[in-house]
DNA sequence: TAAATTCGTGCAATCGTTTGCATTACATGA
DNA sequence: TCATGTAATGCAAACGATTGCACGAATTTA
């Protein structure tokens, strides 16, 4: 039995009317008549019919759905921020398509590729390293749909955004450090091409000046997100007998590669008390708990995607706005000198 | 400057022939001299063409996008295998619109909604509790579009899956801890009406038969995927003081979550062992580090990607396979007590 | 040299909806 | 009674690409 798919016209004809009738008593027009309209959705569901959104996308220009492009989907952060999205747009009959990009710019490229070439309504996105890709968020915004930025903002586009205050982070964490009477303080810098990195370096810079400490540059020590590379930093912090009383990273996973390498030898946080970034879920329970900075992903999700909303209805009238969100420190054990 | 987007019927006036032959040019048709090809993809170029899938969705049935549902992506496990999904299917030229459904029919229902009006060309699917919604994958197969399980199947079904061995996963951690001398063994059960997790479950029970410990019911509790319930089940065990000499839990999670309480008053793993199941990454750096079950993401998503292809590329002839992917026992500290 | 192929394109229908612009049938007001 | 208004529906042209079929020209075959 094929399956020759009902259509509105199907409907149309069983129903002795036209498939405009049938189109507008579905999408619910206010110039069909109720009774029409009953019959309509009555016969639709007998029939099993099912909508072609293609050609209603087609037709009308509307795809219903929107791209979301993240790094990766493995980090809570975006796993968050995308249930976040899906929670406020599925509210208004928009799906998702997902992409991610490595945080490489081939993927990225492949990304806007994709989501082009499936006509989506808008684009809710966190771009990679600041280099190389603006072009193509140019792009987004040349196709006249809307484009709303997160967590990894590109100020020159103009865009709504929705990031958190990664120099406040950054200034909190450090400043936590010091009251906690670290003077000696370790910053794991991630990839400075990215401006969220170079804020929490700042945020780090200022709570040191603020505190009258010295900032001594070869304390900042270049570390991306990565277990494995916060292990090496670790490593090579004890080969330069210079330790120490406290790192800051600018990540979760290089915090705890450092914590795992220097617990065999130090006392954390006696000896030197560890602070990451981003409040991955392990960091609740890494041994000790690790003090972190809550991003509130959810929430950076749920805000995105109602700007979104906000510029569709609004298309002519929108006014970019950028919201930027308090980062909240987290304060656990691994950073807990005092007390 | 409006965007009028350019359509091929622009570029075929630009070059003075007909949109069939500017078509068949970008689709690099046989029939189509080189020479016009080369002119074609030049003058596409420099207009800055940009093609609109919908429209070829609409004509050839193909939307070159696919559907991928997945209970949530913060599980390392569905991340994984979403990555491995991807890298086969972008080769291909498609497009992944992922859903989550957070385990829940309604989440799922809306699932099939959101793939069905974009009109992917294929599902790969992770099945929820498996009472409910067979019937939405029914519609799948009627739509006579290909589907493919993976992780969690519907047997009913018949169609292609992905997934890994579960009985033998199970069989496999329990078989570990008997060799280890335990013979109070704990199981942490999932949900029983998946179907993942009663293999894993007869896995136990089948280690045990084969050594001749007596399967006792008291000692398989009932425990979702979940840390807090993971510790709640442990101060359960507490309680009863009934102490076990190991836990075979069916998720990391529970696992990590029993390990958090069990290890302020037991060694482990002398007094009591710990296994996990599905290699979440933070059980190599919990303490002590988990052993547990790699279930191979990555590899379910390729194979799951290919299966689809295949599918589509024999569409009348293809037959249906079931994969079956041998878990891996990946031993670590939590559960050797000897040597 | 005529007939038969082959090659490269053009024609026009089609995919399933949406939608601007009639059109029809009444009801209302003057 | 006639113009006017309104409510409900029909007509037909889009949307932008694909594709079966036809056709003229060039090439090969007999």
């Amino acid at each position: 039995m094929k399956k020759s798919k009902t259509t509105i016209r199907d409907i149309a004809g069983a129903l002795s009317v036209t498939s405009s009738t049938v189109s507008r008593a579905l999408n619910n027009h206010p110039a069909i008549s109720d009774d029409t309209k009953q019959l309509v959705t009555a016969m639709a569901r007998q029939m099993n019919y099912k909508p072609n959104r293609l050609a209603a996308a087609l037709r009308s220009g509307k795809s219903m759905n929107i791209g979301v492009i993240v790094p990766m989907v493995e980090r809570s952060i975006f796993a968050a921020i995308i249930r976040g999205i899906e929670e406020v747009v599925a509210q208004s009959g928009y799906g998702i398509i997902m992409c991610q990009t490595y945080d490489e710019l081939r993927y990225e490229k492949r990304a806007f590729d994709t989501l082009f070439r499936s006509q989506v309504d808008g684009v809710i996105a966190s771009a990679t390293r600041s280099s190389g890709n603006i072009e193509l968020y140019k792009s987004v915004i040349e196709e006249d749909i809307p484009l709303i930025l997160f967590d990894r903002s590109i100020d020159e586009l103009g865009v709504s955004s929705v990031v958190v205050d990664d120099f406040k982070g950054g200034y909190e964490a450090t400043r936590h450090l010091i009251e906690q009477g670290c003077r000696k303080i370790v910053h794991f810098a991630g990839d400075l091409d990215i401006k969220i990195y170079q804020e929490r370096l700042k945020g780090y810079k200022a709570a040191l000046a603020e505190e009258g400490i010295k900032f001594e540059a070869h304390r900042v020590i270049n570390c991306p997100s990565d277990i494995e590379r916060g292990r090496k930093a670790a490593e090579q912090i004890i080969l330069d007998n210079d330790i120490p009383d406290a790192i800051f990273s600018s990540s979760d996973f290089a915090a705890l590669g450092a914590l795992q390498v220097l617990k065999s030898k130090f006392k954390i946080p006696e000896d030197i008390a560890i602070v990451g970034f981003a409040n991955e879920p392990f960091t609740s329970f890494v041994e000790p708990a690790m003090t972190t900075v809550n991003q509130h992903g959810r929430d950076m999700g749920r805000l995105a995607a109602k700007a979104f909303l906000d510029c569709v209805a609004n298309r002519k009238g929108y006014v970019p706005r950028q919201i930027v969100l308090q980062p909240e420190l987290i304060v656990r054990a691994s950073s807990k000198k005092l007390n």
